[in-house]
DNA sequence: GCACTTGTTGTACGAACGTCCAACAAGCAA
DNA sequence: TTGCTTGTTGGACGTTCGTACAACAAGTGC
């Protein structure tokens, strides 16, 4: 991104003012951001980069967010908001059988609009800013009790002993979570739909056993 | 950490020169980015907090590494490193049977010296670096790929069918990845001897069903 | 057309970044 | 003690960072 330092400002005539909605605004920013969390990393990930990959001017991030850390947890907010309608969504055309919406449940991770390298790839980056950020690590907590609190209760419904529960949902989610890590990280080692059999796998296990 | 800059620079009675061998210095500069890597993530890693971690000059980074990517690379290969010889030596403990080994493979990263957690957190901050740097990538990928084969090996020795060997493999790969994620990230949720117990059951699953 | 509201641009500013290197200094041998 | 080798310091330099904001401009109502 050389600038030609000789080149003087744009003219009145070639500067290019596109106006949006104040929500639009936000949201794109917010899904420019995103974009740029998952293929520059955090490291790369600057006002100008943000700004850039919303085709706006870098002022915006500070007049619609307060500063590029705000923005990021609106991301972060934002993504796991995704998440959520997805794995909601899967539930609801789950039917009301307990395994199968366990198995809906679970398996929605590893399907659009969850199964999105970008996606994962974004996820990646905002574990790595639960240490350092105190608002990030909030999100992150609350979002993961959460989670682990609906599979505990699919999996209640499928059998499994309250005394195997905690476990079990410990279990399930941390293989989500590495499946995730390794689709995203490593997508030649193997695909989606073999990730959403490895998982119906431990299901099963967990499941028949009511181990 | 302000600097009050009407303060001179030290005089020459006030510096302290510290000598150390190169390849002990090179060490300490890396395992000091271990460290800033874990506490502060990637954003807040910086040649400048690098070398306060480590007691030196600036420079030293510069004079030791090619600069501050290939001493990241090079934290990498250490870590990376210290892994391998402490899956290494839970095997040589483990003993002839099959079963033991594997165990002893699998449950040596849920106890010292893997489950730290702060190499757990320079591991995560490795992870958001693959996808943003080719050579992260690189190292990422062989040892990935190093540890999937030999838990295969390992899992084949316990009677797992060669027809299953490849996704089991993944599957304890991912859980692993997901249960130090969590070890790390949201330590008051469970801990490493619990996590090492989930562990063992998904073994158990694996090779009593040879599934 | 004008005035006002409100969204946008782009740059100034101080701070921090990675890199480079001259000056310094520890340690050793003669 | 001197000279040499080699490790260390810390600051200069150009670049990039996040933040702040003056100037600009789109859009609306009168």
């Amino acid at each position: 991104m050389p600038q030609v330092s000789t080149k003087p400002a744009l003219t009145r005539a070639e500067r290019a003012y596109t106006r949006a909605e104040p929500d639009a605004r936000r949201h794109s920013l917010i899904l420019a951001c995103a974009r740029v969390l998952a293929r520059e990393g955090v490291g790369g990930t600057s006002v100008r980069a943000i700004a850039l990959e919303a085709g706006v001017s870098p002022g915006l991030v500070g007049h619609y967010f307060a500063g590029i850390d705000a923005l990021v947890a609106a991301t972060y907010a934002e993504v796991e908001s995704r998440v959520s309608e997805a794995l909601d969504a899967a539930l609801a055309q789950a039917g009301s059988d307990p395994h199968a919406r366990l198995e809906a449940f679970v398996t929605a991770s590893f399907r659009a609009p969850i199964a999105d390298p970008e996606l994962l790839a974004t996820w990646i980056a905002f574990w790595s800013l639960v240490r350092a950020r105190p608002g990030i690590a909030r999100q992150h907590d609350e979002q993961y009790a959460a989670f682990r609190l609906r599979l505990e209760q699919l999996l209640a419904d499928c059998g499994v002993p309250a005394a195997r529960l905690r476990r079990a949902a410990i279990g399930v989610t941390a293989l989500v979570d590495g499946l995730w890590l390794e689709l995203c990280l490593s997508p030649q080692a193997f695909g989606a739909q073999e990730a959403a059999e490895i998982a119906r796998g431990a299901l099963a296990g967990i499941t028949s056993t009511g181990r």
